[in-house]
DNA sequence: AATGAATGAGCATTCATTCAT
DNA sequence: TATGAATGAATGCTCATTCAT
């Protein structure tokens, strides 16, 4: 009575459903736009808020094209999250390639440009990086560990001397920096803005100076 | 997000519904109960996957209870901003009172504690400060606006001489902190939690020594 | 990500959805017009094509009146096998009762009658008896399994000298006699139904006369 | 449960889907392919838990090609029946051609094989056998009618002196039977299994022997 | 006034069938 | 002709809110 599909599913664990990879032009044209559509909701009224409907909609594409590629909501997170990943963790190893020549000033606006670029990503940001949202061995969880590791990887390049575990706990503070200056840009308008976008850079300059 | 479709709505402006003020002792007792079952429900779940029904439940009173004080969920999460804004503007206030007695390091130290103590709330505060609940002349925004304000006139009174944009802009630098450090609080176990904070609050009273 | 319910369902296991005793008099009257209707499109379409909108409709309530009752449709099924098994197990209790003082006309005749009268849920009772259906330690393998086991018993009251194994095999023959007879009755219409019905009864006589 | 929405619908009566009869060698195995996975998941999940989709696949065969042959599910079940009604038409043929010289045992055994021997097709023969399934000028009623109608031949060819309603009627009977053995072989182990077969032979044996 | 059953719009998801390639 | 991606109506189920008791 329970569920009960293919007789198969009864002896060995139905494998985890993952995204479909397009296979035609058309297709890799929908999926983008699919993931564009699902960051923006996902963005702006974070995960159980979005609705799979209305993600097809925005991406002008019938519920049913969204549910071929991800074929359920889960699976779409985690498709925007390996996604953004994908980005900011190709810029941290930019960084990293060259953090040995560079001074504290440079590193601080380097790392906190990572998060900050990508305008259309920043408020998906948001909702990726939340530390609610957990729910153990789920992915926004992976990806802010795999990032604070790869910071410090990064600080441990930079200064050779540094002990493995203040560069842990650096790297900490300045993943939560990052993502600080994100929610700063983000917040729609208010006084003092801009000053303060620039002294929150100038502030994790000096802290890295100070190494 | 309110709904409102009682007939008269279309006739008359029907008047906003708010919180009812419980009269006799019993109600006091009993919606102190339902806000702090709101509270935990939309720490652990998010404003939208938080239920009523369960909401009433933790908080031992029967659905039509709640309802009775707080006409939709809506009103309940305005009381809960309401609530939480009364704790935090007292603290508040209260540095303001010695603000001019404490130096950089201690002023520092007091406004992290401002979001970080109450544990019961901290994750709450992460909702309901969060920048994304945004709906326009909706409460978490005033609430922000509010806080940043009050932290503006501590900076002016503790250090007269500051111009009011840049006290203005520290405010939010310093807000935008005060957040973070809660952040840092409840994100569930990772390495280098303890040092990080620690570096957190060090950086916090740096920043505001060099003034 | 995963439906993540009230924090506890992490800890320990949601207790199984049950229905809901009906509290009110309306509702212990709408809970049997919801029955009604889940025999009758079970029995009509099957588990799988009988739809809850539907059932609901021919109830003539709200489907949401359905939930409240029956919090899914495995429970609805098994509430309407636990309601079909209470009458069966009452009618063989009964013969039970009498069975030293039958014959085995007789008692052919009443064993026969225990699953086909009851018009209403003949049909049903066709359903809830299918051997396809089976899911290891689902209801309806449970419910065939104790009608045998009491139709076994009957046997050994009427006949003590039965072997136990005998009077096994010869529920098993029995029980599948009662059902063929519901499903010679519930065909709609065939040349030489009335017939085959009285030959069908005529021969399971038989059967236990020569005991 | 024919859909059938195509717009000339409305003006000229679409002609009913018909299974295509494949022409090349390649078509003629595939066919079979298809027919032997639909009758494996039909059987397993029964009519409407079955997916095209999972029928396809377990034949190996895209889903397009599924749809060249049978053009929809309706169809499918139908070549089903037909195919099946084919197999057990020419073993109640088979037994026809030699009923004058079995003796009432050894018909009841031969007619009992009939539907119990080809395992493969024995829980098929459940669901396509079932009186349920019913929709008024679909295939297995007209099965049904029909091997009814040749067991009456048979008996009649058999003793012919028997009037021809008491043929009927005894048709009915036997069928049954038949039905109900291949649902005592088919429900899965339970206690007195073996025994009940046997006895259920035995007094279909003489059911037959006494006429 | 207090309660909790009743309501139904809305959500995630499935699957028969079509049709562009 | 053969394929499998695309489509969207239909399904099981949830939950904010109302209202009879």
């Amino acid at each position: 009575m329970t569920s009960q599909k293919s007789s198969s599913a009864r002896l060995q664990t139905a494998p985890p459903p993952t995204a479909k990879e397009p296979k035609r032009k058309r297709g890799i044209a929908r999926v983008a736009k699919l993931l564009d559509a699902g960051a923006a909701v996902f963005a702006e009224q974070g995960y159980k808020a979005a609705t799979m409907t209305e993600i097809a909609a925005r991406a002008g594409a019938p519920i049913g094209s969204l549910y071929q590629f991800f074929p359920n909501k889960d699976v779409l997170a985690d498709a925007l999250i390996a996604r953004y990943a994908e980005h900011v963790e190709a810029a941290l190893d930019r960084i990293r390639a060259e953090a040995r020549e560079l001074d504290g000033t440079q590193l601080g606006d380097r790392l906190l440009d990572v998060l900050v670029t990508h305008a259309t990503e920043r408020s998906l940001a948001l909702s990726l990086l939340d530390a609610r949202w957990e729910q153990p061995g789920v992915r926004p969880g992976i990806l802010r560990e795999n990032l604070r590791r790869r910071i410090a990887e990064i600080l441990s390049i930079w200064r050779p001397d540094l002990a493995e575990d203040q560069a842990q706990a650096m790297a900490v503070v300045l993943f939560q920096a990052m993502k600080s200056l994100v929610q700063l840009h983000e917040e729609k308008r208010y006084p003092g803005k801009a000053e303060a976008i620039a002294q929150w850079r100038g502030w994790v300059q000096r802290y890295l100076g100070e190494i």
